[in-house]
DNA sequence: TTTCAAAGTTGTATTCATTACAATTATAAA
DNA sequence: TTTATAATTGTAATGAATACAACTTTGAAA
């Protein structure tokens, strides 16, 4: 899928900018923030303006082109893969891992509620990857 | 359970200021900001500054007698029920509720993590709230 | 084609939650 | 006491996100 077809898929009305965006959202799914995107496309794009790329998320988040996972205190990130799936931050080096989502939680969709009307699920946990583990293991004087 | 006893249970050394914060979180479980807590003590402490409560809310959750929960973009809440429980964010209220974590989801602590050290576990829902769903009813001309 | 309104983009200024920091105060052991 | 450590405080700084007004693009109607 280009990002030209998700964003009109999505009632998206296509620009250079909403394409650059999603492009880049297509293509790195590292989680970005908006002004990791910024700096990213600022170079090939001299005139765009942060202002629109905060805009543009928050329209790809409210037309669900776009995931809006608040997990780091620090900064909103995005994720164009709005699959259900869960996420991982590690509280060291700060990267945030894509993790399969048991099945187990996929039926939560179906489930009670409580008589609330909902629109997103969001499923996260926190601690240490297993990457900064490793380097842990590595370093320690046994 | 009392908030100084809590306190000792979690290693924090008790001052009158933690004691009222982890009071008035006991007491009001309904996710108040830092900035809700201070303005709710600042009148019976009028020297407490805000510093000492966003200092002890970070302490409180690093040392797991609190959850911290970044549901909402605009602000960071603060749970003193740290049992696993899912929360569901009202886009329209704001409001954010409890909700039962379905026991499928509580079997998921012990399932493959992809090897990372899980520390935190967070579930949360966003949508409109039933209450607002009923306002919504009641409005609508049928 | 020109005209024009609506939509999209831009840069600057502002807001405001959070943190940094240095000074002050409380605590508790020697 | 004295003294070191920990906790608290107030002010200043940071920085992500938003408000806003000017400017540009788009696309349809005349």
């Amino acid at each position: 899928m280009k990002p030209y077809e998700r964003l009109l898929e999505h009632n998206i009305k296509p620009s250079m900018q909403r394409i650059a965006i999603m492009q880049y959202l297509m293509e790195h799914p590292i989680h970005p923030s908006a002004d990791d995107i910024y700096t990213a496309l600022s170079p090939s794009m001299p005139t765009l303006s942060k202002t629109t790329v905060y805009n543009t998320l928050k329209l790809f988040s409210e037309q669900g082109a776009a995931q809006m996972l608040t997990i780091d205190e620090k900064n909103t990130n995005f994720d164009a893969d709005t699959s259900i799936h869960s996420h991982f931050l590690c509280k060291r080096c700060g990267h945030i891992y894509d993790l399969q989502c048991p099945e187990a939680i996929k039926k939560v969709e179906s489930l009670e509620m409580d008589g609330h009307q909902v629109s997103e699920m969001h499923y996260y946990y926190k601690g240490i990857c297993k990457n900064c583990l490793r380097k842990d293991k590595e370093t320690r004087i046994d």
